[in-house]
RNA sequence: GGCAUCGUGGCCGAGUGGCUAGGCAGAGGUCUGCAAAACCUUCUACAGCGGUUCGAAUCCGCUCGAUGCCUCCA
């Protein structure tokens, strides 16, 4: 039986599956890099926190109380070290001639709007970096009193080089001090760093950097990786559970992260880190620097050029899910329309289970199937293979009305009961939205009636009636189907 | 240049030593007024070359190719 000691997660920090034992029994700890709020959420950022919303809905599951904080980056980090150093969330306030947090509502909004449409759980805790500046400095003090940090014209930097004397810097990322110096891409321009991989905790604010705090140091603003590590370890404790976020931010930022903790808690941050992969678009990174990627808002209204028709929410994280969070996947309109003919067959199945007949013993062996499921998502969050076994049960529910597989009544009971908890709770899924506009139970009358007419003139043979129904329907995206027992329809 | 990952059948995508992944598409069949849907059957695979092994898609080496990170980035 699936009990809380059975789930393995893969763990970027020693590159192995690893079984989960949380710090404290029954609770879990977990943060998650969230969005940098100063352009729309592309579907790339999306696939990440998708991948989390699973796992955090199946550690809520499997019956851990979780503290899920994911993060909003509204203070910007910086481009890069030299004079250009520009904050994006500036800049675009530039652009656009907003005020700078004018920004950080807009597209905070619109993350929340879209990831309430596919239907994405919202985390325990959603804090923000500009909200967290006090914990920013104190951090920056304690890391400073450790003597791993040094002032420098009113900037802080973190000193690499003498952390890394007592620490492992390049632990989660693999890389070697000593290469990172050799191979260091940035020129030698002058700056106030005492080595190039020095990375800044607070930087002195240009006159013209509208967003800044005062500090000790200077006025200014918190470095590039200071925020995580200062709301991780404000609401889940200096030691937590799970670390997750893009593959992308494994270096510098996640190494960054824990050089902070370290020096500032002598304790290592995060017990396992999870690390979800990349979304690609014709081969390439989905990224918004570089144009190449799609808004989740194009795929639901069809108005994009990379796609043949729109697509429903729950069909696009049906096909992120088909692919393990850990594979790169690729996105295309052919693939996306297979999930999608494959998502309208599971939901298919589902609407039928309660109507299967009972029978005195069941074929299948549901508990089996159903221990799969869990053993599917125990193996690090195989979301592949669980779709896999639910479509394995939706193959026997097909066959059952055609009583080429029998359940009884329990056995139907259990299978609707394993097929909800895996595609509504576990995947988050939505049986497609009936978007024609009118109520259930009136849209039932409606089609009914029609079918009913339909039917009618079959048994006359006046086939040219019953065919202008059943092909108007259609071009509705009404579907008809003839079957056995009369006529079904099915709105895709 | 450094670090890392990956290369599976028409497409997408699981799978780390022997046992059918799965979805979509294709072919044949059942059903049907005809279709669609559904069901049944069925085809095609592990980039290349070596090595380890009784046995490798799975381990090792090399070659080729692709991607990510090294600069903000999910």
């Amino acid at each position: 039986m699936q009990t809380l000691d059975n789930l393995f997660i893969y763990n970027s920090l020693t590159k192995t599956k690893e079984k989960f034992i949380p710090i404290t029994k029954g609770a879990v700890g977990m943060y998650v890099c969230g969005p940098t709020v100063y352009s729309n959420v592309h579907l790339g950022n999306c696939r990440t926190f998708l991948s989390f919303d699973l796992v955090f809905r199946y550690l809520k599951h499997l019956g851990y109380k979780v503290r899920y904080v994911r993060n909003i980056t509204d203070a910007g980090h910086l481009e890069n070290d030299g004079e250009s150093g520009e904050d994006p969330i500036l800049k675009k306030a530039r652009i656009e001639q907003l005020e700078p947090m004018e920004v950080v509502q807009k597209y905070t909004v619109d993350f929340h709007t879209v990831m309430a449409k596919f239907n994405a759980l919202p985390p325990s805790i959603e804090p923000t970096a500009t909200g967290h500046i006090i914990e920013q400095i104190e951090i920056i003090k304690k890391i400073m009193d450790a003597g791993y940090a040094y002032e420098k014209n009113g900037s802080v930097y973190f000193d690499v080089l003498k952390f890394s004397e007592s620490h492992d810097y390049g632990k989660l990322s693999g890389r070697q001090l000593e290469d990172m110096i050799s191979n260091t891409r940035e020129l030698a321009a002058q700056s106030d760093k005492k080595n190039p991989q020095d990375f800044a905790l607070w930087k002195k604010a240009d006159p013209q950097h509208i967003m800044r705090w005062p500090s000790p140091w200077s006025v200014g603003f918190p470095g590039w990786h200071l925020e995580c590590t200062a709301m991780s370890t404000k609401y889940l404790g200096e030691t937590f559970d799970i670390h997750g976020g893009g593959m992308d931010l494994k270096f510098p930022h996640h190494e960054c992260e824990i050089a902070q903790a370290e020096a500032c808690y002598e304790t290592a941050p995060v017990n396992y880190w999870m690390h979800s992969n990349m979304l690609t678009l014709n081969g390439r990174k989905m990224a918004k620097s570089t144009g190449n990627f799609i808004l989740p808002e194009q795929m639901f209204t069809g108005e994009n050029d990379i796609l043949n028709k729109p697509f429903a929410p729950s069909v696009i994280k049906f096909f992120i899910y088909q692919a393990h969070y850990r594979s790169i996947l690729d996105f295309s309109s052919d693939a996306l329309e297979a999930s999608e003919k494959g998502y309208n067959r599971l939901m298919e199945a589902v609407k039928m289970i309660e109507n299967l007949p009972h029978a005195k013993t069941n074929s299948i062996d549901i508990e089996s199937w159903r221990q799969q499921c869990y053993d599917a998502m125990n193996d690090d969050f195989n979301s592949p293979i669980l779709i896999a076994q639910l479509f394995e049960a939706a193959k026997w529910i097909y066959a059952a009305k055609e009583g080429k597989e029998t359940f009884t009544a329990e056995g139907i009971q259990l299978l609707q009961k394993t097929m909800n908890d895996f595609l509504f709770d576990v995947l988050g899924l939505e049986p497609p939205s009936n978007t024609i506009g009118l109520s259930e139970s009136k849209l039932n009358a409606v089609i009914n009636l029609l079918i009913e007419i339909r039917n009618h003139a079959r048994e006359n043979k006046d086939f040219a009636t019953s065919d202008k129904i059943r092909d108007r329907l259609a071009a509705e995206g009404i579907q008809l189907k003839d079957g056995k027992e009369g006529t079904t329809f099915q709105l895709n």
